[in-house]
DNA sequence: GGCTGGTGCGACAAGACATGCCGCAAGTAA
DNA sequence: TTACTTGCGGCATGTCTTGTCGCACCAGCC
């Protein structure tokens, strides 16, 4: 890449390859990684970089108690390097209010470096304060956002980390069933967040089946020195599709075919339901025929049953049914209490 | 910050004010940002570090068909300064399978850099492609992914920056109602992230209400001349709350009561409707009861509707009614076709 | 205890490099 | 045409970088 001794690009390599705080790199490795780009200096000038040119510059720890010095940033600094735009900045905001309610408050800490930075700008933007962007943006999610489930910092950084470099690790797991902590060896398969709770896919050490494990239940993970345990021809989408997720997902799409009203359809004129929809006028005033081609999955069916009345399925028949169904169990809910005598009504 | 004559500093801040490419800064806007920054230097070394030191080393073009040469980014570098670490490439790569569903594609792309910075760095970890990280990170998202609303590049960038600087702009928008386009000056006063449309709030020139405009209405965008109209005491909280987007949200919180099935109490265990909220056992086996202080908004109704017959309201005796009225709308819909004589039970 | 290897650091000299200045050329606006 | 702006090559100067050496410190290890 840079053959030759040009000192400022030098520095940027170098400031590239020295992680944030809870890491950190030893002098000597610092070389090593240097000349691997191209960069076959001596320790000395290292040395020199480090702690005179540097670390002058930019918020540079030092960890001096052991002799290999080791290097670190400051826990929060950034710097972008083609710097910010106003409209990436603003996308930055309105991304982070609609990660607040997916993720856990931790996961977001790992990309808050990039948000701070966003509204520092904005805030720079109008140094008078008149701005004031924060009053100007925001986001009303599409789902009822739950509070995200805690989650320790190093839990997932380990469990990122072990999933990607194919570790394994050993943990504490809060059994949900049991209630009771128990020390175990898991081998990472994959990462699933679902709603506000992240799930890891693993094997248990020693057997074969993968097995789910909610993260804010995972304690004291760390890297294992056991030998990570390849699990041959996985693949995530089947998985999650094998209903796993108690997503009863067919295979293939389905044809919705239902009458919606006004609103509902300039709802979905807007944000399709799917690439192939169409829409069309019925003779009954105010209400419109949907097709469209949609997945066979819950998340489907919970968007029709939250439309409520504002949406009546023709097919398939089987969401049909099941919305009716649900309509009749949930009447029942309410008529058992003011009409005792109808409390025979199924409501299992 | 950077007093004296330090090259090595003075590159980075040049590199940070360079925009990426649709954007372009000239030679001599240059000089005069560095020398706010405390750069004093002479034209001609400017001239130098630009096309011999810098664009050697970064990806900088420069169009120079007119005299005062403009220098830009390669419109995708991208240069994180500390380095991202697994973790939150992990994190990034999470967030963009989350907002994809919620952003419309071009909004994404702003952030673009930073997901395929993301990306690259988890391709580069397992060079033999060992890690495979596409396959083990999933989001399923909470809601239902509508297909967000297709948005032109420029109309956000023109919007965004117009609304944090405080700019009119001129935009041609075609109306829902009237299906015509129309010129119009707009002030912009905040924008609103629903579902997956993006509002722009605004006033239109020589009017005094607050109207919205769905950003993928918008065309031709461009900074208006025309000052901008400020309007004195705009909060948009308030505003949101005044249902002006169907969100019937009372001021004030309402406490849930209801009784919950067994899958939906651990639902809530794990990711709670609101930090106040309490679940306990009834003698009805399999069934709890849960008391929750939540928004009285029409995202928890939603959420309560698509619970179905899982969930049982108490109250607020309104959402209960609402509940029940809806379960026999929708009743009444799936009768009249298979029991005629039915039909006439309300469904209005 | 002494030896050794690894590391940090001050000093120094050689040489590379950055910088300001000048002059020239090309294009543009008055 | 004239004045002005901008880019660019060249040059002298002075600063800065860099490799080398010597010394100090620390931790094992024989």
């Amino acid at each position: 890449m840079a053959d030759a001794r040009d000192t400022s690009f030098r520095y940027l390599t170098l400031l590239q390859l020295i992680p944030r705080y809870p890491g950190s790199i030893s002098t000597p490795v610092l070389k090593e990684k240097l000349a691997e780009r191209g960069f076959h200096i001596d320790t000395r000038s290292l040395q020199r970089d480090l702690s005179e040119k540097l670390s002058t510059h930019f918020p540079l720890g030092c960890d001096d108690t052991q002799k290999p010095y080791r290097w670190y940033f400051d826990r929060d600094f950034q710097c972008q390097l083609p710097a910010l735009d106003v409209p990436s900045a603003l996308t930055l905001v309105l991304a982070e209010e609609y990660l607040k309610g997916l993720l856990p408050p931790v996961v977001i800490g790992q990309l808050s470096p990039q948000f701070t930075d966003a509204r520092r700008l904005l805030d720079e933007l109008s140094s008078n304060g008149l701005s004031q962007w924060a009053r100007k943006v925001r986001a009303i999610p599409n789902g009822k956002a739950l509070i995200p489930a805690e989650l320790d910092e190093t839990t997932w950084q380990v469990v990122a980390q072990a999933l990607l470099e194919q570790k394994a690790i050993d943990v504490n797991y809060l059994s949900r069933t049991t209630e009771t902590e128990k020390a175990l060896i898991l081998h990472p398969q994959g990462i699933v967040s679902r709603h506000s709770v992240t799930y890891l896919l693993a094997q248990v050490d020693g057997f074969d089946d993968l097995r789910q494990f909610a993260l804010h239940r995972v304690k004291n993970a760390a890297i294992s020195e056991t030998a990570w345990q390849v699990r041959a021809g996985f693949n995530i989408d089947t998985y999650i599709q094998s209903s796993a997720f108690g997503y009863r997902q067919g295979s293939k799409d389905v044809t919705l075919d239902a009458e919606i009203n006004r609103s509902v359809a300039w709802l979905l004129k807007e944000t399709p339901l799917s690439s192939e929809q169409s829409i069309s006028p019925t003779n009954k005033s105010g209400w419109y025929r949907l097709t469209a081609l949609v997945p066979d999955d819950q998340q489907t069916l919970w968007w029709l049953m939250g439309m409520g009345a504002n949406v009546k399925v023709h097919a398939p028949s089987t969401w049909r049914d099941e919305l009716k169904a649900s309509a009749e169990r949930v009447l029942a809910h309410y008529l058992e209490d003011s009409d005792p005598h109808l409390s025979g009504v199924n409501h299992g």
